[in-house]
DNA sequence: GCCGTTTTCGGCCCGACTGTTTTCAGTCG
């Protein structure tokens, strides 16, 4: 649902990459992400110079697929495998092979030459896609956002064919919407504001249900905006309604069925309304992934049906109402979807053919095994930490402060662990059996690759997390060796936030992931899903690339106050996007089966 | 560009909204 947004976002990676520079792409090996910035910088340019659009959206579709697969493409090119991969032909796969060769890719440097790189910073300004580019381009001679800027501000852009006084004026608001929007919106903000208005949706009269949908139901770690769906068979007053609640800054859109609206923050939301008999087509239409929804739509056909937000309909146009979600699916032959494997990665072919994983439920979730107290750069106490968890349902908590070398989270000394082992004791004395306290450490991988407590101290601990925080820029080689140091280290139970990225900005580091995640797999080291919003690390792709080969997960908030507690259904969120079932899950088994996985 | 129980050539989803238009193109999801 978010094409524009993801073009941006794409488009800035390839901006700090270097793409657009001319000359010698590389200076690292390429990874998946590089290789998707490079073809979709190619389909932005290939639209803009006109090409069929077909073809730009063989590289689109390549380049989301590229970004979606738990596995480097570099492998299987070594393997001579990549024709293998949805989406990619004899063409698309000389350029991948040309690029990790070279570094270079021809065809691109003659793109370049053809049409000016910074066009595509022109498709960021709502509202101007790539016809509107070429038009500013070849009649206005404008090739970047400061002379766009200046030809609207002159008056120059109104003349134009298609063009008008409007129109001008939108391109100077879009310019000024893009200087103070952010460019990439964490789920972790997005998910509460559609919860609040959400709130305020269901409270309006006549209004039978509402529901989020797009990337924020889809549980996508970074989302652009925010879709809601309202069943009401009076649209007028919930259009109103959310058009004119406080916050809104502009009305970017208003018809009989659908809104779009910017906050002062420079968020946006949009609302689709459709009568509660239609409820199921248009929620399953608005929470997308588009290319999911493509997916069905061509399945629709081969049942001679059309699908679309307001219906199935037969040849005949008698149409086919269906009030769930769980009619469309059916109706289509399929087995229900549920929201985070909607990405077009597999899961309409195992729907087909009755494939698809039993998912990971929230409820079976019985631990939470990586969470700070104020012994290091934590807020609350231990036993506050504890109670906080028992109240919230928690079986387990494991107390996993950060290991000496960590000076500015107050990391521990060995003489410091040792006394919060009594805490930690005394805690459970005061607690009972209702909820079991693991005491443990968060250790540090020094960027030497050693670990940062001694092999005796860690023997005496119920639960070790390894995890990096430093020299996260270190070249693969190095940064991985420290990895699989850690994940060898028969005292290590665990790997948190394996990768080390910081959303929006912070990259990961440059980990050969397939060795990490094999290593995991045949250690039975469990790999952290880390819910806090701004990591959410592994991500879905790595989840589904370490479970096929194996390995156990562990989702744990890295809490640092009570509050944090209640971050786990991002985590699940994830784990489920990653095809995650239960079993696989360490959080999920009993206290026997943890403490038996635990000293092994 | 890719792809094949309609096809190795000719297909490749469906609709809302806006602004410019007297019937449609562009953008977006």
């Amino acid at each position: 649902m978010l094409a524009v947004r993801q073009r941006a976002v794409k488009q800035s990676s390839c901006q700090q990459r270097g793409w657009l520079q001319p000359g010698v792409i590389m200076s690292k090996l390429l990874t998946n992400r590089d290789l998707a910035a490079i073809f979709t910088l190619i389909a932005n340019l290939l639209e803009i110079k006109g090409e069929v659009v077909f073809k730009t959206l063989a590289y689109r579709k390549a380049a989301e697929n590229l970004e979606q697969m738990g596995q480097e493409a570099r492998a299987l090119w070594s393997a001579g495998q990549l024709r293998e991969l949805p989406g990619i032909g004899k063409a698309l796969a000389d350029k991948i092979d040309e690029l990790l060769r070279t570094g270079r890719l021809r065809f691109l440097d003659e793109l370049k030459q053809a049409v000016p790189v910074t066009l595509v910073e022109l498709l960021q300004v709502p509202d101007v896609g790539p016809k509107k580019v070429r038009l500013f381009w070849q009649t206005a001679q404008v090739t970047t956002l400061a002379e766009l800027e200046a030809a609207a501000r002159g008056g120059r852009l109104a003349g134009l064919a298609g063009m008008g006084p409007k129109s001008e004026a939108k391109i100077l608001a879009g310019l000024e919407a893009l200087k103070r929007r952010p460019s990439k919106l964490l789920l972790g903000d997005a998910l509460p504001l559609a919860d609040e208005l959400l709130a305020m949706l269901r409270a309006l009269p006549g209004v039978a249900a509402a529901a989020a949908g797009g990337s924020v139901r889809r549980m996508r770690a970074l989302v652009g905006d925010v879709d809601l769906l309202v069943a009401a068979e009076d649209a007028a007053p919930v259009l109103a309604a959310f058009t004119s609640y406080g916050g809104v800054a502009h009305v970017l859109a208003q018809g009989g069925t659908k809104a779009s609206v910017e906050f002062h923050t420079g968020l946006r939301a949009q609302l689709w309304v459709h009568p509660p008999a239609r409820f199921g087509t248009a929620l399953q239409y608005a929470t997308g992934s588009k290319d999911h929804n493509v997916r069905l739509r061509e399945i629709a056909r081969t049942k001679k049906l059309s699908l679309s937000e307001h219906a199935l309909t037969r040849a005949n146009g008698k149409e086919l109402l269906c009030a769930s979600e769980e009619e469309v699916y059916a109706a289509l032959g399929l087995a229900f979807i549920a929201p985070e494997l909607r990405e077009d990665q597999g899961e309409v072919q195992a729907a087909q053919n009755g494939s698809l994983p039993l998912l990971l439920e929230r409820a079976q979730l019985r631990a939470d095994l990586h969470a700070h107290t104020n012994w290091s750069d934590g807020k609350d106490s231990v036993l506050e930490l504890a109670q906080a968890a028992q109240a919230r349902g928690i079986k387990i908590l494991a107390i996993t402060d950060h290991s000496r070398s960590l000076a500015i989270a107050n990391g521990l000394s060995v003489e410091r662990l040792r006394a919060q082992a009594a805490e930690v004791a005394a805690a459970q004395h005061k607690l009972g059996s209702s909820i079991k306290l693991l005491h443990g450490t968060e250790l540090e991988i020094n960027a030497d690759g050693t670990l940062d407590y001694p092999d005796e101290v860690l023997a005496g601990l119920d639960i070790v997390v390894a995890s990096l925080h430093m020299g996260l820029k270190q070249p693969r080689a190095e940064v991985t060796a420290r990895l699989l140091g850690a994940i060898n280290n028969p005292h290590v139970d665990m790997i948190g936030h394996p990768t080390g990225r910081r959303l929006p900005d912070r990259e990961p580091a440059d980990l050969d992931m397939e060795a990490v995640l094999s290593a995991a797999a045949a250690t039975g080291t469990a790999l952290e899903i880390n819910a806090n919003p701004a990591r959410l690390d592994l991500d879905g792709s790595h989840v589904r690339r370490a479970l096929a080969l194996g390995a156990y997960v562990a989702i744990n908030t890295d809490a640092h106050k009570a509050h944090d507690l209640d971050l786990m259904p991002y985590g699940v969120g994830t784990a489920r996007r990653g095809w995650c079932e239960a079993a696989q899950v360490v959080n999920t088994w009993t206290e026997k089966e943890l403490l038996k996985w635990l000293s092994h």
